[in-house]
DNA sequence: ACGCAATCGCTATCAGGTCGCATTAGACAC
DNA sequence: GTGTCTAATGCGACCTGATAGCGATTGCGT
């Protein structure tokens, strides 16, 4: 936390109430949240920051590298804490979010620089698919909505 | 083309200028097309026909199969005929977009199932990533905007 | 030619997000 | 503690991409 803060003061920035929240937040829920769901939780506290000022300040932290954001699919941006290299698996029946380690994704990575000289980026968007609970798992049919 | 119109008509639609327009202007330019693209070509040629039109026809050729849209990212989803099934490699630096065939994604699928039980999906989302342009590939600089 | 309802054009609306601008309030100097 | 400067805020307007409602139109089977 005193961390975060202090890289924000370092790079020229001030400490507001509004920041501190939005920091916390992000602490205190590890998971991924929308920047309406944080805004939420911030107005909590102070129902006086507006989330134009929320989605700023996501803004800043993601410029010092304290997060990122990923888009899952259709709908909102989460953002969760730059901690470590992963991917993203959405599944498009539930909406259910699997992180995947960067590994994963490694052998594709290698696949697509020799064939087509792209280098994958699993970080910013994430993969769409269908969980084991929603394509039936075993056995009956796929119920695709 | 007619074979279009007839799988249209035989679904219960009716031929419309507009419907017939969209078609053609898939068919003439059968690169992926954003809907306001596809828009614009109609109205070229039918100045009065409303882009709510084309989203739904659109709308409409993707329920009966002979189309399907890629979200490549930020900004607009694009429309293409539902040819063959391929991936779409999406360069975050100039927007560029590569169609890789389906099995280069058939060992990340394979790992995906494996050890998620996830059901890789490539069709509906591209895949972000830098393209050898502009990841500096050969010498110059990346001039990413 | 008639009539029905699918489709249209239009406007309003939505979601997610960004921007401009006047005002507020950190943080440093004294 | 007070002053000063300007980063950051709150607010509303706006933007893009897409969708929904609604009355008018028009394709097309008869």
């Amino acid at each position: 936390m005193e961390e975060i803060l202090d890289r924000l003061r370092l790079s020229g920035g001030r400490i507001t109430t509004a920041r501190r929240l939005v920091v916390e937040t992000l602490l205190e829920s590890p998971h991924h949240q929308t920047a309406e769901e944080i805004s939420a939780q911030v107005q909590a506290k102070a129902p006086d920051v507006h989330i134009s000022t929320v989605y700023r300040n996501l803004d800043e932290l993601e410029k010092l590298g304290v997060i990122s954001h990923v888009h899952l699919g259709h709908g909102p941006a989460v953002y969760h804490l730059s901690d470590e290299d992963h991917g993203h698996l959405v599944c498009s029946g539930c909406g259910w979010v699997t992180e995947a380690p960067h590994q994963a994704f490694s052998g594709l990575a290698r696949a697509l620089k020799a064939r087509f000289g792209f280098e994958l980026d699993t970080q910013h968007f994430a993969v769409q698919g269908v969980c084991s609970r929603c394509c039936g798992g075993g056995a009956s049919g796929s119920a695709a909505v």
